[in-house]
DNA sequence: CCTTATTAGTTACTATTTGTAATCAAGTAT
DNA sequence: ATACTTGATTACAAATAGTAACTAATAAGG
């Protein structure tokens, strides 16, 4: 395969990589509004269990989220927005700005393809 | 599998699913800068022919980009962003700021997990 | 003419990631 | 004990991405 050389900034790579994965973006979007709960992202967002878990993780050890543990009946496990999380607003309030400007077909989710 | 209750703006949303297609933000970046060839991206972030090819011609029918043949020698075929595609720097830019803010260890591209 | 070189892809095959549906663990109520 | 709720995990299937070899077009060299 052929190399990378045209340098890239390794850490804008990595915050690319970050917001790339599937599902990531949606998720900080939505604890813009306010801290969620596991059940209500999958509601609002549609995405399988499984993922979204794994999504979680990465999240918080990124450091972009934590998560709180109520101990009630049944038990309410609480994903909120650290500063960190919170700083990427810009970015999802771009990206709502550009999709109202340029997007028009609102026929499909179907994503890109 | 749990439906998807909580509306998010598909407008948004296939916005969203635009920009989380791996690699659609680099090429985008890239393109910033100038008008690119093929291979000058795929050097440039590392990216195989084959996805690249595929996500050249999606961006192509989002109309975020266009193609222009140059039948030289050998032959020279250039993308560069429409003005829908340019109307993403802001994004971008905000995404470029972040990163610097907030990513620090630049030890491995290996992405996030 | 035949071989080589260059750019821009495509193809067959493998590996990784995601989706689906069933299941699990903890806590409580019936 | 059984059932219910939330927050997950698991096994398996489907979709997406990576790898390396190959193709098409054009031209230069021998």
């Amino acid at each position: 395969m052929r190399q990378k050389q045209g340098e890239m900034c390794p850490r804008f790579e990595k915050a690319v990589n970050i917001l790339s994965q599937r599902w990531t973006a949606l998720v900080i979007y939505q604890m813009l509004e306010s801290p969620k709960r596991f059940g209500e992202i999958q509601s609002a967002i549609g995405v399988s269990g499984k993922v979204l878990s794994d999504r979680l993780k990465n999240m918080e050890q990124e450091g972009l989220i934590k998560r709180d543990v109520y101990p009630e009946t049944p038990v309410v496990i609480e994903y909120s927005l650290t500063e960190k999380g919170e700083s990427l607003e810009p970015v999802l309030r771009d990206i709502e700005n550009w999709s109202s400007d340029w997007i028009e077909h609102p026929d499909s989710k179907e994503a890109v393809k």
